[in-house]
DNA sequence: ATGTATGCAAAACATTTGCACCTGG
DNA sequence: CCAGGTGCAAATGTTTTGCATACAT
């Protein structure tokens, strides 16, 4: 129960922003579009309209609650924000996505935005392949 | 005239991809979303509908002869692919793009790649900062 | 000629917003 | 009670598509 999280961030706790909040530490490992997010609250048996979703998420990234990633295709996904800057590895075939951070790179991209003249704010690396895992579907065999 | 580029990729050469082509070397530089080439098509004289423009980038993506971004913000942007692999600092108040390539990042990505069991494709690295130039409208003084 | 391209308008999506009603503190 | 939150439907913005016409080869 993180009503606190909601508090401090100057909103209400309210039954669908809590929900929201649970489905997505309960698939704290995906990264969720809004339509998913409703899929789940639905599946779930909650009766929350899709703009409720949309406003809620907005607002948890902007009270630093969930960051929101633009991948490859339509929707943006968003993923709890635990504080721990992290970079993508999407499969270009199953969607799997894994996380990684590499302090070379973080430390490189330092140098590169100041050689730039740039105030580095943030930044977003995805990269994008083909896995190899057992268990995905369109694995080469 | 790239007549040549176009019949290579096993498209017809007609008057609104050559167009497109030429307003995307006038601003190489740049990165354009589809309704900024339809502006400026239309600022040249062209009568070319916008429904062109997305097919025809698309198009031009698949043969590889532009790449898209989706950088923050609506709408995809078009570049002209120079074959040269870069990435993108981007500037949050003015939108202002550069890009850079940095050796020892695009080693470090192979390296996570594999570790990861990734056979890598492609990536997408975008640097968000606030730009110091002095003609950028928002600099802070 | 003939298979492609294009233009236009309509459709399909993803996301946002207006507004009357509900709810948490 | 009352500011803020929510649901629904309508509005927006972007990109895609269907179809009849026009064009490149």
């Amino acid at each position: 129960m993180e009503s606190k999280d909601l508090r401090k961030a100057g909103l209400k706790v309210t039954i669908p922003r809590l929900k929201i909040l649970e489905i997505l530490e309960a698939n704290s490992d995906a990264h969720m579009s809004a339509e998913d997010v409703f899929k789940a609250l639905l599946e779930s048996g909650e009766d929350i309209g899709l703009a409720t979703v949309y406003r809620v998420l907005t607002q948890f990234e902007t009270a630093g609650l969930v960051q929101r990633h633009n991948f490859e295709g339509g929707s943006a996904v968003f993923e709890l924000d635990d504080g721990q800057h992290h970079d993508h590895i999407v499969c270009a075939d199953c969607g799997r996505v894994e996380e990684f951070v590499d302090p070379v790179i973080e430390e490189r991209q330092d140098d590169i935005a100041s050689g730039h003249g740039f105030d580095i704010s943030t930044h977003s690396l995805t990269i994008y392949g083909r896995c190899t895992k057992e268990d995905c579907p369109f694995r080469p065999r």
